[in-house]
DNA sequence: TTAGCTCCTCTAGTCACTGTAGGTTCAAGG
DNA sequence: CCTTGAACCTACAGTGACTAGAGGAGCTAA
C-alpha cells in the first residue's frame, strides 16, 4: 500500500497535483486508511506515470484522458491513439515555426541596437512600428 | 475621439481585452462621454499598438510594462530594453530546443506504430514506458 | 420613435497546476 | 504508552492572459 507522497516522489509530481488529477477524474478515487489518508496500489502508480510521461511530451489532459481510455481497452483499434499523437506532432511543428519567426525578429532588433538613449533604441522602435519587421507573425506570441 | 470598438478593430484586439489592459494598469483610464462610454485619443491607439505588437513577439505583459515605461522616457539608457529583448530571445530559443526534443520523440513513435489493436500500439507503449525514449525531455511539455 | 448596433459593469470560466491556512494522522523513538 | 515531527487532510485563492456571458444602457440614423 503506497502513500500519496510515495507516488509523488516516484513520478516527480507534486502531491497537490495528484489530488487535482483525482478531482478532475483523471486518477481514480483510491482506498483510504481509517484516518482518511489515501492508499494506492501499483496500478495507480503506473497510471500516474503514464499521465506524467504524456504531459512531458506535451499532451493536454483531455488528450491524455482519451489515451488512458484506449490503454485500458487493449482490444480496440489504436487508430485514435495514433491520430492524437499526429495532432500533437502537428501542433508542436506549428509552434516551432511560429517561434522561429519570433526568434529571427528578436535577433535582428537586438543586433541592430547599438545602445544609447531609449529615444534611439532599435528594440523600442521596432516594437512601436511593425513595418520595421520582415515577417508578419500575426497571432499572439509563443 | 475614438471609441473602444475603433481601437479594437484597428489593433486586432478584443474590446474586453482593452478593458482588461486598463484594469491591470497597462492602458490608462480614458475620458468618458456623458453617458459613460470610453473615448480615446491617438496616443492611446499608439500605446495599444505597441502592446499588441510586443505580445505578438511573445513578450509578457510585465515585460511590456517595462518596455512602455522606457519608451515613455526617451532620455534614459536603453540597456534595460535590450536586456529584456535578449531575455526574450533566450526564452524563445530554449522553448524551441525543448519542442525539438518532443518533435523527434513524437515522430518516432508515430512512425513505429503499424496500427492494429491498442494492445500493440507503439504510441501507447512509449507513453507507458519512458525507457523506450531516446531523450530525457524532463520538465513538462511545451 | 424605434431599431439595432455598440457600449457598460460584473462575474465566472479557461488550462494545469501551485500555494497557503489550519487542522489531523501516522510511524518511530524513548 | 507517550510524544514528536513528518506527512497527510480539506478548502480555497491565485497564476497569465485573456474570453464569454448576463443583463442592461447609450448612441446614431432612418
Ligand atoms: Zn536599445
Ligand atoms: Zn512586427
Ligand atoms: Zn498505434
Ligand atoms: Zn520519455
Amino acid at each position: 500500500m503506497l502513500t500519496i507522497g510515495y507516488l509523488a516522489k516516484k513520478t516527480g509530481t507534486k502531491v497537490q497535483t495528484i489530488r487535482y488529477y483525482e478531482q478532475i477524474g483523471l486518477m481514480p478515487e483510491p482506498g483510504r486508511t481509517d484516518g482518511g489518508q489515501r492508499r494506492y496500489g501499483n496500478a495507480e502508480l503506473d497510471r500516474l506515470s503514464f499521465i506524467r510521461h504524456a504531459r512531458q511530451l506535451g499532451f493536454s489532459l483531455d488528450a491524455i484522458r482519451e489515451l488512458l481510455d484506449l490503454s485500458d481497452h487493449p482490444a480496440r483499434s489504436c487508430e485514435e491513439a495514433d491520430a492524437i499523437a499526429r495532432r500533437q506532432l502537428k501542433q508542436v511543428e506549428q509552434r516551432m515555426a511560429r517561434l522561429e519567426v519570433l526568434r529571427l525578429e528578436l535577433e535582428r532588433m537586438i543586433e541592430e541596437c547599438s545602445g544609447g538613449r531609449a529615444a534611439d533604441c532599435r528594440v523600442l522602435e521596432v516594437l512601436r512600428d511593425h513595418s520595421e519587421c520582415l515577417t508578419d507573425h500575426e497571432g499572439i506570441g509563443t
